[in-house]
DNA sequence: CTCGGCCTGCTTGTCAGACCAACAGGCAAG
DNA sequence: CTTGCCTGTTGGTCTGACAAGCAGGCCGAG
């Protein structure tokens, strides 16, 4: 006969889970505060050591955020999780040499190869937010997101060779581009990644030697993939874009 | 003139942040222990309770493993970070996210298309790791991990109509032809992605109505793609999975 | 000589109680 | 109405303590 290990779990574990099936079941909803820490205690009949050791827990995993000095905590919305911890996982993977940083690229490019070509679709399916009455106006709706990405086209074209506004419109464009996808899904793991390779790519352009011209080429790019988009050609959306994103890893890397 | 904002952070986030630096930075390399709870106490200067909220917030990062219940903690080896906390992060981002299973299934077709995609050309390009002898023979090779694609499809095809053995096989098929791709990045969100649907794929599954047609139908098709991906032909096993992964979905749910 | 048992000193896990600083709200004086 | 204070509550930190588990050495019985 098989024994099965015997398994023994901290008093600390056992309420960080319980915490945390809390909040990822919703009965504690984004935005919400978590009770006390004394309440904490009371309800789980603990002391104070171990319900903070849980929320330290729950706190680094970024399933709660401290809202202020002397206030609890607060269960976050699920958009701070990408760009908070999960961020950091990949950024850990990344320091720790685990993943090459091309892995990631090649990641990020295939996310958003697949968000530009969704967009592509999305956009000529219903051009003006005009097919679906029966669906609730919502706030983010494909032609904002693209009219987002005009905007930031907008800024690139008079930046100069000012590169760090031409990087802050970089990632407003591409973010706008994977939000009119309509995929959450996709742009909640999409933020992570670029967030966790932003920094390569910062230093990059930082190097560029001729960065009007860099800057100049790359917002023609730019142009090309949502007029792609717009035109609702998700195969051409699509090769653009890659060659977008592997040209310019490829050429500064 | 303009002010900066104070920025005030608690003793435990300051220890966990040079713990964590430490640790990034291979002062303290995987397999290593931490001091002890104590010692850490003196070397900077705060009291246990302190040095233990670090601790847990550390542990929950996946920097820190508890060896015993007695042992002082370890700093993991890199692989454990991959399979642990990123892929704890991306369940909770897309549980709390409440993301639709539609988004999911696409995110994860997009994901697997440029997987396969990739294992093809990498399967071509050195078909027998033959090519760069400059390179330690690694241990995932990716004649190794068709080769475990292979296996699950012989098994697939004498299950009969046994769902539950059918399904383990298909992860083990799916895992390895993402392996093969020889991207640890995508290999990591793939698995989380597929985990957060795989409970509604067990459902679709165990609700087929002639489950001995439909894996031998869902068994060709993994045929047609391995076939692909082993020719080298990237845009082939691209179509292949796409049609597998959308038409599965979309006949069941 | 070997082996089981015991004792000691370490570690983590947990607790209770206390204090401080900071914030929020009510309340009174101007 | 504004200003300032006072108080209750909250998180952040410390202290000291105890239990439980483990590792190692020591010792006596066989």
């Amino acid at each position: 006969m098989a024994f099965s290990e015997v398994v023994r779990s901290p008093a600390y574990e056992q309420v960080a889970h319980q915490l945390r099936e809390a909040i990822l079941d919703g009965a504690l909803a984004p935005g919400d505060e978590l009770p006390a820490e004394r309440e904490l205690c009371a309800q789980f009949g603990v002391s104070r050591t171990t319900v903070r050791e849980a929320l330290r827990a729950l706190q680094a995993q970024g399933l709660a955020v401290a809202a202020g000095p002397t206030a609890p905590l607060r269960v976050p919305p699920a958009r701070d999780l990408s760009t908070g911890p999960l961020r950091d996982s990949l950024v850990h993977l990344l320091r720790l040499g685990r993943v090459p940083l091309a892995d990631l690229v090649e990641l990020r490019c295939a996310l958003e190869a697949a968000a530009v070509a969704a967009a592509a679709t999305r956009a000529v399916a219903r051009p003006r937010s005009a097919a679906s009455p029966a669906v609730p106006p919502t706030t983010d709706d494909a032609a904002d997101h693209l009219a987002d990405a005009r905007a930031a086209l907008a800024e690139m074209r008079i930046v100069g060779d000012d590169v760090a506004a031409f990087e802050a419109a970089d990632v407003r464009f591409h973010v706008a581009l994977v939000a009119a996808s309509g995929n959450e899904a996709l742009q909640l793991v999409m933020l992570a990644v670029r967030d966790s390779v932003s920094a390569h790519l910062r230093d990059a352009l930082a190097a560029l030697p001729a960065p009007r011209r860099a800057i100049a080429r790359l917002t023609r790019q730019h142009e090309a993939i949502l007029a792609a988009v717009e035109a609702g050609d998700a195969r051409d959306a699509e090769l653009l874009l890659r060659d977008h994103v592997m040209g310019f890893y490829r050429g500064n890397a």
